[in-house]
DNA sequence: CGGTCTCTTGAGCAGAGTCAATGAACGTGG
DNA sequence: CCACGTTCATTGACTCTGCTCAAGAGACCG
């Protein structure tokens, strides 16, 4: 994806893609979404989308980049509640709900579109097509919350990492389909145990302990994944709570 | 509720509710659900509703009982993902994907509504009002569902069950309206700790603690809240992610 | 060059798990 | 009505995974 293509009406490209993974989006649908009004918003510096208690005007669409969404508890502890990658919608609860429950944060630096919560309402009521597929949305988006409570709630801290790299490497794949057996991680290892409900000193080991196994190799924030299948059996990982299967399947790698 | 009315017109009138809590709901669209053809099903003695893997053909809403989501990771660990009340459409994300993800078990016994999936979803096509409100059925869903991962993975043991009682006393309330402080769980200490990501033992020595402290009065699985407020406070729970919040609100008990 | 952030490592601790045994409650068939 | 099996709740003793606290080492940046 060049830079250029972001301000043309071709940006809303991610989010089409993403619907399309997940069902049918007749010519006609796709041509209204990508004549939506949007404002491009360019975030520099891990800034927030949205923060907890705020009101919400907006629809956004992560253009580029990768985006987390948290709650904390009274105590202070952070738990990360999922993760969005470019074509995600990454606020549909909150412009419904209007006020924010949680914080919605980008990484480094990330493009969004924002539409406004009407016209984006108007255009899932006006055409059922993407309302259904807007639910479908949102559906795949509670299955993940819950694959999450069972990864945090029942796996020990190793399988628990290991599933939350399958996760991360699938959606990267599906998002920007480079080498997905290369994984960038923009997390710091205290964001990743706050992603798994672990400690940032108890993640810095089991990484170790994965790179001494050779599960995965490992270069800073940088993972390679040597074995896909090993690593999903390892990972107790299965990918069907990502999809949609009544959708047209779409094969990336044959490997896979 | 009595037995007689779940035979007639009136016996989704749970559903209706509970869309009512979430949004506004036409008088036509209110009777288009009305008149949805159903079968009535009666489940005795913790019987599946769907199993995980089976196909899904019918879109369920529980008419009276409880129901759980629950599944498993590949070393048989169970974990309990969601909870159901009477009036809550408990297969949404199966009905979709064909293919159930998960198992959906009920308590003793229960009673459902079952309503052919092409029927339901044309409903939610057609009646853009319904599908508004399905969706945001869904995206509070998927919120219950990223607070269970928050008080899974950062909450401590006691904290974590309190919360957990909380929901149970708010959304029982919700659905049927009697002592809002008396709660009868339905559940064994195991599958508490299941919902929580605990063992039965340490469920057990909790609550133990629990009524040690008189933070909540217990007599076998029936549990007393004697003051909502500090259990509320004790409990780090904040009910706006069961609601949405542009919603109009229903004020049940005066002291909640 | 100092400051900040992140990663790494060690030592000790504790919350929660495991294993195992006992009791209480309940239903069922004889 | 009793004997038996089953399911749940309870308790104790012991273990261990993952947490806390603390300190040091790189890396990066102004």
């Amino acid at each position: 994806m060049r830079s250029d293509i972001l301000d043309t009406d071709r940006a809303l490209q991610p989010l089409l893609g993403k619907l399309r993974r997940l069902g049918t989006l007749p010519d006609d649908d796709a041509a209204a979404i990508a004549q939506l009004p949007w404002n491009r918003k360019e975030l520099r510096n891990a800034a927030c989308i949205v923060r907890q208690g705020e009101s919400v005007r907006c629809c956004t669409v992560l253009l580029r980049g990768i985006a987390t969404l948290d709650r904390m508890t009274c105590t202070g502890a952070r738990q990360i509640l999922g993760l969005y990658f470019p074509g995600d919608l990454i606020d549909l609860q909150q412009a419904f709900a209007g006020d924010a429950l949680d914080t919605i944060q980008v990484f480094d630096d990330a493009i969004v579109a924002q539409v406004p919560v009407a016209v984006f309402m108007a255009l899932a009521r006006d055409r059922p097509a993407i309302g259904r597929l807007l639910w479908i949305v949102t559906l795949v988006d509670a299955a993940i919350a819950r694959e999450w409570t069972l990864n945090v709630g029942r796996r020990d801290a190793r399988t628990r990492l290991l599933h939350f790299l399958c996760e991360f490497a699938v959606r990267q794949d599906e998002a920007d389909s480079s080498d997905p057996d290369v994984l960038t991680l923009p997390f710091t290892q205290e964001q990743l145990g706050d992603a798994l409900g672990l400690t940032s000193v108890h993640v810095n080991r089991v990484l170790q302990s994965l790179r001494d196994d050779h599960t995965v190799e490992r270069d800073g924030r940088t993972i390679r994944i040597t074995n896909w299948q090993r690593l999903k059996q390892q990972a107790d990982f299965n990918e069907a709570y990502l999809r949609n299967t009544n959708a047209p399947r779409t094969i990336t790698a044959s490997n896979r």
